[in-house]
DNA sequence: AAGACGGTCAACCGCTTGTCG
DNA sequence: ACGACAAGCGGTTGACCGTCT
């Protein structure tokens, strides 16, 4: 027997989400929390699966997402993440915050992918395309991070308890490392780029520059959720009991998308509620 | 002007993993 | 140990938009 759909699919909607859907979510979530999607949609009174609503929170309206393309270095980091991890893109996304596996992923498939292409350097095992023949030791190099790749992808039931913690552990120390063949990318980037060097800090620590987002491309949608919340601020703002100094850079690049600089300005030292300030220290 | 085409990205689908009784 | 359920994850799809012809 086939396992249970999560919902009854023809009673949600599905497709884009409407301004109307992302305020009544937002609200919800803002106001009671994140806990059991799939009970969600029934009490926010939305006609959407629970793993839509999931989906589009922390794709989309979450407040403490970046917005607008990835900056030369973040895109670096995915770059030297993906090396080490393949494409397990929620743990590439853990070490950039604000960003999600989901834009990740994207930006690989559209944007990196063709550029490293370009570069001369296989997506896939992150060494040089060189248009003769590989040599024997490149074929072997190719074949082992081949191998390497998939058993880091396949974490099926041949792994135990056991030997998943010796992964994850010596998946945590490779983290921080430069890999062997990082050098290619380095040489080809012009730039000594490497994890030992860019230190894989918290979300909290973390300062990545961005870069203006008025070339953004999701019009409709980023603008309604901005609009969001625009307008559930006040309630924020009704209860929030505990202070926070705007001026902190962890949250500057986000406002910087929400509101002007004049609005930022003003909002300084403004107090937000709890639920918001737990989103934050995400 | 309009149709074809390609690029981008939000959203979906189905499988895997984690948790709890 | 096992099954059921919720959440997470990565691959894929399809709508939208800009550019080209």
């Amino acid at each position: 027997m086939g396992r249970q759909p999560c919902c009854d699919k023809n009673e949600v909607k599905k497709g884009p989400w409407s301004s109307e859907e992302d305020k009544k979510l937002t609200n919800f979530i803002l106001n009671n929390g994140q806990c059991c999607w799939r009970s969600l949609p029934k009490l926010a009174g939305l006609l959407r699966c629970g793993k839509s609503c999931r989906l589009r929170w922390t794709n989309y309206l979450r407040p403490d997402l970046k917005r607008g393309l990835l900056s030369e270095y973040e895109e670096k980091m995915v770059i030297d993440l993906h090396a080490q991890l393949g494409n397990r893109w929620s743990k590439i996304a853990s070490h950039l915050p604000g960003r999600t596996d989901n834009e990740i992923k994207n930006h690989w498939n559209t944007h990196i992918k063709k550029k490293l292409k370009k570069m001369g350097i296989d997506p896939i095992t992150h060494n040089p395309i060189t248009s003769d023949q590989p040599t024997k030791n490149q074929t072997i190099i190719q074949q082992e991070k081949q191998e390497e790749n998939k058993n880091i992808g396949t974490t099926t039931t041949l792994i135990t308890p056991q030997s998943q913690t010796n992964l994850n552990q010596q998946e945590n120390e490779n983290i921080g490392t430069c890999p062997k063949n990082i050098n290619s990318i380095d040489e080809v980037m012009n730039n000594n780029f490497c994890t030992n060097e860019v230190p894989l800090i918290s979300p909290k620590e973390v300062l990545v520059p961005h870069e203006s987002t008025t070339s953004s491309t999701s019009s409709f949608s980023s603008q309604s959720s901005i609009n969001i919340l625009e307008d559930l601020l006040p309630n924020w703002q009704c209860d929030f009991n505990m202070e926070i100094s705007w001026a902190d850079d962890d949250f500057s690049s986000t406002l910087d998308y929400l509101f002007n600089d004049d609005d930022v300005s003003d909002m300084n030292n403004t107090t937000i509620s709890q639920d918001w300030s737990q989103v934050l220290e995400v």
